[in-house]
DNA sequence: TTGTCGGTTCAGTACTTATTGAAACTTTGC
DNA sequence: GCAAAGTTTCAATAAGTACTGAACCGACAA
């Protein structure tokens, strides 16, 4: 295989990766792209590479840098923007995690908060409440595993994690 | 609040939440709604709840016994299909891992090794091959990471893994 | 002050994905 | 064998999301 096929390869598959995990396609193509680009690269080369408009790639270069998947770089003397990919992929899920633990797990810990609030006054009521409050303590679990993990460092899950768990 | 409120507000969240989960906000809906249904419901219980078609629901539920998140229960002397929850959080969350590992990282691991053949032929590519190889390492062990965390059980998750990751 | 270079925004449009509804199919009872 | 009750399929369509391209903004230099 051609570094060239092999680069397309794997920008179509980050891309197929990415639009299932929410993070969009293209953002994730232009991920991959900065992944395995030996410099950084400027809004232009990233157009350019992925065909895409110049809108299309600032909001998506935008999105990766709020992930914090990528940075910005400013080159002395360039007046462009270069842009670089986190390589570290334990830095990578990382950030992912503390996102979307963000985004989608704490909005959700509230809403069951809220409903815990039900009038127990009927069994079924009182069955209801009971399930959410199952939910709501593996939730919690869950959320404060994240957060464990999260605080751990690379080397952490790369070496002891494997030995702990078997 | 009262019942039919804290239903109807679980049953919207939990679909928000399923939908940037690979899981569709109906086929989310759906679960919620066996989740805290008291009993076993029909199909057409489902499609009057949730005000969907016939179609929609048939798929759906399908799609949700393929996750493994619902199971068909068949009453006797009914001729109709009833469908229950699978209420076990820790189980639900599994059979998501489960799935998505098999349809999404199991996949980027063929692509990975795949494109590890690139022809080491000039120092690009070379860098490329290391990066990719990086990536490959760390894939594999979320992989078998997320094997070993499967085949634990409930209590070990609940119970010991907090104390052992303090 | 004007022109150029790049970055940002956003209304309109293209593309993707989910949903409907009707037809086809299956199972069962008579 | 046929009707009734239920399930499955799928082409057409609706709904949702992402992308484009052009207008706008700000910084800088001439």
């Amino acid at each position: 295989m051609t570094l060239k096929e092999g680069k397309e390869r794997f920008i179509q598959s980050w891309g197929a990766l990415g639009s299932s995990w929410g993070i969009n396609r293209t953002m994730a193509q232009i991920h991959a792209l900065l992944l395995i680009a030996p410099e950084s690269l400027s809004a232009e080369e990233i157009m350019e590479e992925l065909q895409i408009s110049r809108g299309n790639a600032n909001m998506n270069i935008r999105a990766l840098i709020d992930w914090g998947l990528v940075y910005k770089e400013l080159k002395p003397g360039e007046r462009k923007e270069f842009f670089v990919a986190e390589k570290d992929m334990w830095e990578v899920v990382k950030n992912i995690i503390v996102q979307r633990k963000k985004r989608e797990l704490e909005p959700m810990l509230r809403v069951l908060d809220e409903i815990s609030s039900v009038d127990p006054e009927s069994e079924e009521a009182r069955e209801f409440i009971e399930i959410i409050r199952e939910i709501k303590l593996f939730s919690n679990k869950a959320d404060s595993t994240l957060d464990t993990l999260v605080k751990a460092d690379s080397n952490w899950f790369v070496g002891t994690f494997m030995k702990m768990i078997k």
